[in-house]
DNA sequence: CGCTTGGTTGACCATGTTCAATGTTAGTGG
DNA sequence: CCACTAACATTGAACATGGTCAACCAAGCG
């Protein structure tokens, strides 16, 4: 049964300030909005493709995996959310859902009114743009994806999502193993390989001593040697924070006939 | 040499509105924004990888891809920007770029400083929302890329390509040819390919009498055919538009253990 | 137990890549 | 107007990454 609380939200205003600079009247603002609490049972979708939505659902344990498929109903997850994401913030403004949403293990989720969110927005600027910035990051892990899906190998595709999930469950602090509730079979839909070399890849990853990936639990066995097999550079998802490390290594690679950037 | 002028941003206001209700003043103050414009000549990046913008970059003329790449330099490109598109409105609120944009074409583009978007953006909540859905605009495209690149062979992720940048170049009406100044080779960085797989694939929608496609043009001799092997519906693009038709026929296929959506 | 779901492995196959050669087109200068 | 060049398009042959099919194993749970 739904339940009224606001204190759900805390987690919600911590992302946002991560990013983005909150008053103290602003992020109260944000937890005192009206949410309902829910759950829902592993294998089911939140949103279907198609739905139209008024509610945003912000993710307070579990997982749940964004996806669109093709023709053939073969699925390609497109995100994963886990706690402290709020899975839709995007249909605030896009209430048609192209893609699907789908609870990966049993998870619970705060479900907050479009109404709500867009006065809030509408009333506040910095919250409204604290919104659009934490949906650009979204986006910026999702060039990612195409990016992965398009250019990168099984191993280094696999690896750079590891990586990927283990600073955004982990932040600074990279965990030395995280709870990754997720089969070889789901992993497939977000790598775009198929389940099989979903596992011949993972097996790949634990003979080279970098990590090992079981049903519910990834263990980082060498974080450096991971995010190199994985090309990652965790720059696009710390886009939005206050400088604390300077930008990578990691520059475009100089094409024929070009020396200076747009020139007037 | 840079100018300053107003009307260049016109068809900015006209695509923000396609989407987003304006009010006359809302309209006329974002055509009064300052705008810088520019030229820049063909292979030549707009935005390099790493940089830090403090505008935004609005084609008016013009072809222009946003990339990334991976370690051994190959690119992925993510997005074409078209005239009418702010090709970078995301750097508002994430200046640090984590995606190049160049230009493929000679492309004439107005600069608009950050500081004065944002500025509007502050005073006009309804612009601020205009601008956060046209961005969410960009990342349902994007998330349509991901799904072309991960589950869909290479004959139907060019179809599906062609059938996007005809729908965007078109608008309702669908272009018989539109001009498309793009090498087989950017094709190739586009689809995930590699350029020879692009010609074969090109000649293979030519031989089944569904596009042809030369070197700055498109035909599209079979509107329907073309969409039907792109697995192509435009709803993702319009997602944001006044409901004029209803959704397609796509529908989620129910997945085992699966009745409702979200169950309080 | 036995059933179901997920993981593991091997053999064979297919889509798309790689390499290399040749054709085509547009632009440039004599 | 033609020769020359450079970029792009086209084609074929060999190859590789990852997919498909199929069998078997392991763990959790009624």
């Amino acid at each position: 049964m739904a339940s009224f609380r606001h204190s759900d939200l805390q987690p919600f205003v911590d992302r946002l300030a991560s990013h983005s600079e909150l008053s103290a009247e602003e992020r109260q603002a944000i937890c005192q909005l009206p949410s309902r609490t829910a759950q829902i049972a592993a294998n089911r979708d939140v949103v279907r493709l198609g739905d139209r939505i008024d509610h945003a659902c912000f993710i307070i344990d579990g997982l749940a995996a964004r996806y669109d498929q093709n023709v053939d109903g073969e699925r390609q997850t497109t995100a994963f959310h886990i706690p402290g994401d709020m899975a839709d913030l995007h249909s605030v403004v896009l209430p048609h859902a192209t893609t699907g949403l789908q609870a990966l293990t049993t998870t619970t989720f705060a479900m907050i009114q479009h109404l709500d969110l867009r006065a809030l927005a509408r009333s506040h600027p910095r919250i409204s743009e604290a919104f659009w910035r934490e949906c650009m990051i979204d986006a910026a892990i999702l060039s990612q994806w195409v990016v992965n899906a398009g250019r990168r190998n099984a191993k280094t595709r696999m690896a750079h999502l590891l990586c990927e999930m283990a600073v955004r469950y982990g932040g600074n602090a990279i965990p030395k193993k995280f709870i990754l509730p997720i089969t070889q079979g789901q992993l497939a839909e977000a790598t775009a390989l198929t389940p099989v070399h979903v596992n011949r890849t993972l097996k790949a990853l634990r003979e080279e001593g970098l990590a090992i990936v079981r049903f519910r639990e990834v263990q980082v066995l060498d974080w450096n040697g991971l995010q190199e097999a994985g090309e990652f550079d965790s720059a696009y998802l710390n886009a939005g924070a206050r400088p604390r490390h300077d930008r990578g290594t990691r520059v475009a690679r100089p094409q024929p006939g070009q020396e200076s950037p747009a020139q007037a």
